[in-house]
DNA sequence: CTGAAAGCGCTTACAG
DNA sequence: CTGAAAGCGCTTACAG
């Protein structure tokens, strides 16, 4: 393996001046020229682990999310990865399964000093087990400690929803929601919705599932939500005529089952899911939604992670755009 | 931050001893005892990066993937993720996006010594680049040099979609793939399925569409398949009766197609992917295909590698074993 | 079995 | 501006 030390040699300098060079510090061109076509010659690379214990940067970055199967964090995890390549840094991937010790322990990674930042959505109050030398950026999610968070326009995104559903003429809608309960802009997609709703005086209401954030084929929140739209059903008649779910899973949950028990979709009851996936990501929008910018979302995340490592500071909640998307489940 | 010299003041001996009880070297029960309790009480954590300059072991692992747009990769890196965290190794995440020079770039990170092992779904001829004191398992894809490789039974995966066209009655049936034609396994899908057709006699035949791995909406592969579909409208008939798709994403590309043509699926046409994929990962599967075991697939990934990490020797090629699914595009 | 010491490959004040 | 040297936090022969 060839060294710094090596390449000072061939080039006939200091291994210093090598490391300026490295660095992009200033050295005579001269200089510069020599080292620089050594370490094309000799095929040298900077050693990541030797210049992270002594400079205190790796260049590399760790995103905490539940998992890789919910498609919209496999987005978001895609464009970081992206976002971060550009700028010729590395990704550690860490799922928390949602889970509270998962989360702590990567976030204590993180703290020892083996990433130069961090990028999180996490769904448990570890807000004790934050530093404040650590950049992180949360997504949607809040920290009592003071932490920057991006998120979509969760507020808007629920009210188009309720909007929408209202406009197309239904007359009795319904919020369904599973996960986390802790603050976070997510909340918000209940909250717009709502409101929309009050103001134009419709029936509607809301249902919480779970506390589970990725739902699982076969798990324990999709059998509470289907045993409830079971329970929905009178004298053959669907309750509701409208139904907003917190998520495009949920709403693909959601919309099997109603398919299942009979029922037609749009023309009975009209689903609205929230983030805006294709199916497999290539066709058309799996069912109606509100779309979130996730591609946006991840290069801000970055671009505010970046900020943050430099010591710039940023603003403490950045929202951004969402849209109504048509899928086919609503008329 | 606490280092190891803190931790062997606290405890009263040498850093030696501390290094050893980090390491699970034979210390005596006393010191090991005294050692933990400082560790705990400080709580002193290895500093990855001083550790990877001195031992040439790091306990990070890298993956090469086109990117997590695919499903089928966002779960495989979920699955690789998770059976790495279970043995306390992290993951690096590398998205080729098919780009060469971006593989190249990985695969000679990993070989400088920045990580233990090294995953990769690629694309391209880059045995010259590989070098041998880097352990490594590819999925699907052949090197010339002896790579380790894991991959689900593609021809059979093949010869039973075929099967399933053919015992449901279709007549024409034609095998649409698209991605790179270098050796890989995948190419066994093709091969599975047109024997089986040869076998019978049906009528059957092949067709291949650009080297673009991944699919984007809007892309030219998309473009040029659905090109090819119009013209394979005969007098109001659709010339094949039966497809077979070389992935999920494809087929539902496909689908989506035939059905804006006016199709009826599967009354006109039956389609079968590849993959094996659900609706948003939680629903009903999204077309008919041929489902590999991604998970096992992950888990028999990294298993591999930790024996070739250990010097140890494993078999050139692992099968796993794949099932037709029903996702409702065929009869 | 334990400790003292060298050294992994870098970066960074500090002289010159 | 450049070089010599210290030191980042570990691991690992080597004495004892």
């Amino acid at each position: 393996m060839v060294t710094i030390k090596d390449v000072a040699q061939d080039a006939g300098v200091s291994v210093g001046t090598v490391s300026k060079v490295l660095n992009n510090i200033y050295v005579t061109a001269v200089y510069k020229e020599k080292v620089e076509q050594s370490i094309k010659r000799l095929g040298y690379q900077v050693n990541t682990y030797a210049r992270g214990l002594k400079a205190q940067r790796t260049n590399t970055v760790a995103i905490i999310v539940p998992d890789l199967i919910s498609p919209f964090f496999a987005l978001l995890v895609n464009y970081v990865e992206q976002a971060l390549a550009e700028i010729n840094y590395k990704l550690l991937i860490c799922n928390s399964h949602c889970k509270k010790e998962k989360e702590f322990a990567y976030i204590n990674m993180a703290k020892q000093n083996k990433v130069d930042g961090l990028i999180c959505v996490t769904y448990s109050n570890s807000d004790e087990y934050l530093s404040d030398d650590l950049p992180i950026i949360s997504i949607d999610r809040h920290f009592k400690s003071k932490v920057c968070c991006v998120a979509s326009d969760n507020y808007y995104g629920g009210k188009i929803a309720a909007e929408k559903l209202i406009e197309t003429g239904c007359k009795n809608i319904i919020y369904i929601r599973n996960g986390s309960t802790i603050s976070s802009e997510t909340l918000k997609r209940g909250q717009g919705f709502m409101d929309a709703c009050k103001k134009t005086g419709i029936d509607y209401c809301a249902m919480e599932f779970g506390e589970e954030t990725t739902l699982e084929k076969g798990g324990e929140t999709e059998h509470k939500v289907c045993r409830f739209l079971e329970e929905c059903m009178n004298h053959d008649k669907f309750v509701y005529d409208g139904i907003f779910a917190s998520s495009d899973s949920l709403g693909q949950i959601i919309i099997e089952k109603l398919k299942q028990m009979g029922l037609n979709i749009p023309m009975d009851v009209q689903v609205i899911g929230y983030d805006g996936l294709r199916a497999l990501n290539v066709g058309a929008y799996q069912l109606s939604s509100i779309k979130q910018p996730v591609k946006d979302m991840a290069f801000t995340c970055v671009n505010h992670l970046m900020k943050l490592i430099n010591k710039e500071t940023i603003e403490d909640l950045t929202i951004l755009p969402v849209s109504f998307v048509d899928g086919g489940t609503t008329r």
